[in-house]
RNA sequence: GGCCCGUUCGUCUAGGGGUUAGGACGCCAGGUUUUCAUCCUGGUAGCAGGGGUUCGAUUCCCCUACGGGCUACCA
């Protein structure tokens, strides 16, 4: 007997964005695929009409794309399975249900929302303790197991709405194995009698899932932990249709920063990060929400810290490309808690994929957002500048944003250090060292330096009296890169005319 | 309420019957830097509580507490 091949799905809703622990599930389904030799697919589960949401499905493709993870087949990418969008499969669960009403694994329940309600109601004033549709309430409902067939017949044909329930058997035990948890034991007792078939036509996701999943010879379920309560029913299921289920893996659910619960669109408002991989416009409300790569995240840095939320290598090694996850992943080493989200430890990773780029990498990624303020410098100057910031960015675009001097003069001064280093006699120091700058040919940062120095030396000035108000006059900030380097790059005619210009700004602020 | 899952520094985690309970992020201090950042060095801080089992439990078992998930003709 072969073992067969490893086949795993991401099998979302297209009910709105695609939420970082979405894709923190499909990445350990995809790194579990790839880690096996196996097929990743990607399904879209759309049997609740009411809650689609246009464009989610492009999202989620995208995203998944952005991420660098391809699914072998599903939407939008084909395949021998198809099709992956389960309103487009809607005919064939008809016939699964039927079958199961033939093996008498299922029935038909035609009780109004109403009576539901009411069944209900009833079974809380009876202080029971889980009031459902299950073995014992079902004897009082109308359905096919309790009304004769004639009626259920007359019923049918009269084309009275109904739903198709799974007949859950009384007092039975069902062990699910989990490939992170071990066993877990549930009493049928505590199971309702699931509604399988919806009077829309349309399967719900039970019965949907689990038929896919077997078509598609799905082998291992990996999913959030929300689904583990429902792991028992589809156990039941399996066992109905006589299918072999596949193995379970239930994943621990991502936290909120601070506080408990688990994480949110609120969150990320509130505490200032994005809960998803791209920007989102809901088509409805018209409401923005940001994603990680429009803050300027790199897909390899948001992968890393989702894939080590939850899971860890088992060795000191943090940085992983997506193929080095693929080769160290193991559901053994998926941890069992939920992870709370930090978003300190996420920028910490964007530094180091900053750091891990050449300048011209980042000139070609700083380049967009430079044009967006109007800096149409070249590739050349935008790889000297990202040299010159490379250290002190954690993402792309504060290249720009804490540079602009690069880009363009300085129209005011730092506050702080005027007030601190601008004397009364600097005025005069600043225009003799323009003048001595304006003799240097050879604009550069080791003849700058030196120029300078030997300014100092002839006043007996010292450096942190002197290059502070140099380094306004250039840049108009107290802090920066290396300020010769800088000056190199900016040119000497440059360089000359802030310090006039920046010089006439000071004067007439004194006033 | 019921059922299920979980609990090691603030956070992510390693470990596992005998360890100075290790690492990373953050934070703090010192050094380097003209400055800020980087970098280097060091520091802070943890086994939820109670019972067992054991020569010895953070590790195994039970209980409690706390947290989370589920409890729809939603997924």
């Amino acid at each position: 007997m072969t073992t067969p091949r490893v086949r795993v799905r991401f099998a979302p809703s297209p009910t709105g964005p695609l939420h970082m622990g979405g894709v923190r599930t499909a990445l350990y389904n995809y790194l579990f695929a790839k880690k096996h030799g196996g097929d990743f697919i990607l399904r879209i589960e759309d049997t609740d009409q009411g809650r689609f949401v246009a464009g989610a499905e492009d999202y989620i493709v995208e995203a998944l794309a952005w991420c660098g993870i391809s699914p072998t087949e599903g939407v939008q990418y084909g395949g021998p399975h198809g099709p992956y969008r389960q309103s487009e499969r809607k005919e064939m669960y008809r016939a699964y249900a039927d079958q199961l009403i033939a093996s008498r694994d299922a029935y038909y329940a035609f009780d109004t929302t109403e009576e539901l309600d009411a069944m209900r109601d009833r079974l809380k004033l009876a202080k029971v303790a889980s009031p459902q549709y299950n073995a014992i309430s079902r004897e009082t409902m109308r359905n096919s197991l309790t009304l004769s067939s004639e009626e259920v017949e007359n019923l049918l044909k009269q084309g009275i709405p109904y739903v198709i329930r799974f007949k859950i058997p009384r007092n039975e035990e069902v062990r699910v194995h989990d490939l992170i948890r071990g066993w877990v034991v549930v009493n049928t007792n505590q199971l309702d009698d699931k509604v399988l078939f919806k009077s829309d036509g349309m399967p719900t996701y039970h019965l949907a899932n689990i038929v896919d999943d077997h078509l598609m010879e799905i082998t291992h379920v990996i999913r959030g932990e929300e689904w583990l309560p429902s792991a028992p029913l589809h156990i039941l299921l399996y066992a109905a249709f006589d299918w072999k289920a596949p193995e379970f893996a239930h994943l621990p659910l991502l936290l909120r920063p601070d506080g408990n619960g688990k994480l949110s669109k609120r969150d990320g408002d509130r505490l200032g990060f994005p809960v998803f991989p791209l920007d989102w416009t809901d088509p409805t409300t018209g409401e923005k929400s940001s994603g990680y790569k429009q803050r300027g995240y790199f897909a390899e840095a948001f992968i890393n810290m989702l894939a080590l939320l939850g899971w860890n290598p088992g060795t000191p090694q943090e940085i992983f490309s997506l193929d080095e996850l693929v080769e160290a992943f193991s559901l053994e080493r998926v941890s069992k808690a939920g992870a709370k989200f930090d978003p300190d430890k996420t920028r910490w990773f964007n530094q180091q994929y900053l750091r891990g780029k050449t300048e011209i990498e980042l000139a070609s990624e700083i380049k967009p957002i430079a044009l967006k303020h109007g800096f149409h410098h070249s590739e050349v100057f935008l790889a000297e500048v990202c040299k010159l910031m490379k250290e002190r960015a954690s993402f792309i675009p504060e290249i720009v944003e804490n540079g602009l001097y690069f880009f363009q003069r300085p129209s005011k001064m730092d506050e702080q250090t005027v007030s601190k280093k601008w004397k009364a006699e600097t005025p005069a120091n600043m225009s003799l060292l323009a003048g001595r700058f304006a003799e240097i040919q050879n604009f550069s940062a080791e003849i700058l330096e030196a120029s300078f120095k030997n300014f100092l030396a002839e006043k007996e000035l010292g450096m942190g009296a002197v290059l502070p108000n140099l380094r306004l006059l250039i840049t108009g900030e107290g802090m920066g890169p290396g300020l010769f380097d800088t000056m190199q790059l900016l040119g000497k005619d440059e360089c000359l005319n802030r310090m006039e210009r920046s010089m006439k700004i000071l004067e007439n602020a004194a006033h």
